[in-house]
DNA sequence: CGCTAGGTTGAGGTACGTCAAGCTAAGTGG
DNA sequence: CCACTTAGCTTGACGTACCTCAACCTAGCG
């Protein structure tokens, strides 16, 4: 995941390797990693789908982020210290801890690999910035086909596309906490986007029927995901 | 502003004082940093409001950050390379700006600093996520008044409240850009914010009248601005 | 004196949300 | 095997929060 930013060398994949991780399951709907909490580890996702959720007092929840397999989810705790947000698990996980220090120790010794996984944090603050612009500027099933772009992509990074399609197994009451929008409207915007053809999206299953198509509707730019190779 | 959130050595603050810092002065509404560009400066706003900007083909724009003095605007340049969005002048502004290179030669000679620098990248994450929330979930009176809190303390930290009031002399325009509102709209929810007590908002100057009740009307929690001394 | 940028107001349309119901498929217990 | 339940998807009817359009007002400013 990495490496498609910028080459590693083989002690910096080796040194990841090696740090002491230990790995944990958790099932669809669980909590990885909870509001207010001190975490003391970091962690990252091996497999599955997790999602950064930010709760209000009327029992409304809204879903800040999306997270695939490989991703470092949660560096930010290295340095923000208190959670302001919890990690759910989105589908059955499995997913990496290590110590903070252990990660501390690592950006010390080896600066290119320590800049690396501050990128992480970087993109995924990119990608949210473009979940702003959806919410607050986008018509919804543009907003939708944009997330699907971006999943597409992300997910292809990591070799979990096959063909056009890719498994993407949530309740469309989670599309909607991700989207900002009802489970009703969700479902209409779904059956829209299915409709005039771009995408079909059955029992977890997203197929990109049009990639041009999806692409115009969203008016999706890739260049946020960083998604190029180069010495950072 | 780094030294709210931990302690810095005096040869810390040192190293950033003798980094090779260019000032440059912007206009309101000039452009800082254009989207698509490769930076090879990091900036520092040293005076004045700059926001980040994300625009769709039909001429919409969305603020996805505010930004004030004191605040590391573009450090995400010197790990992501090319912007993906721009950031623009809200007021006039005072810019600092340092090339990359020294940057990145700082944070691998003092590895505190630079996490503490990485960690600015972070918070500014949690804002964004925070702003999610408020887009996807709150109501605009509660966004505003959201947005109005955290603008509060984020100024108090950087000495720039007087009293119970700052100056923040942006147009409906930009807040309606900023809330994902139209104009006329964000035109009726302030009314609704002044009406209703808990702030006055006139000729740019915001006034908070009874911060409880605006706290209690946007369910401000500030665990995510990280405003207390921890070792990072 | 007119022009412009910005704030404010009213009227009417529309894109959402809410409520309520029906449908299907999977699971459970008899 | 069949009832029964439950989670998730879908649909229709209806209400409302927000948008759009259009005007008017005010305070600079040339």
């Amino acid at each position: 995941m990495l490496e498609c930013r910028d080459r590693l060398s083989g002690e910096e994949k080796q040194a990841l390797a090696d740090l002491p991780w230990r790995v944990r399951r958790y099932e669809r709907g669980e909590e990885i990693v909870g509001e207010g909490s001190r975490p003391s580890q970091s962690c990252l996702l091996l497999e599955g789908y997790a999602a950064r959720s930010g709760y209000l007092s009327n029992g409304r929840r809204q879903l800040t982020a999306v997270h695939i397999a490989g991703d470092f989810v949660d560096l930010h705790g290295l340095l923000l210290k208190v959670m302001d947000h919890s990690v759910v698990a989105l589908t059955s996980c499995s997913v990496a801890f290590v110590d903070h220090g252990a990660v501390r120790d690592l950006t010390e010794r080896m600066p290119h690999l320590g800049r690396m996984l501050f990128m992480t944090v970087a993109i995924d603050a990119a990608v949210q910035r473009n979940r702003i612009v959806g919410l607050g500027r986008r018509n919804p099933v543009s907003h939708l086909a944009h997330f699907a772009c971006e999943l597409f992509r992300r997910l292809q990074v990591v070799g979990l596309v096959d063909g056009n399609s890719f498994s993407f197994p949530v309740t469309q009451s989670e599309l909607a906490d991700l989207l900002g929008l009802s489970i009703v409207h969700t479902n209409r915007t779904m059956q829209e986007l299915r409709a005039t053809g771009p995408i079909s999206w059955r029992d977890g299953i997203v197929t990109i029927e049009d990639w041009d198509r999806l692409v115009a509707v969203a008016e999706f730019t890739e260049t946020y995901l960083n998604l190029f190779r180069e010495p950072r």
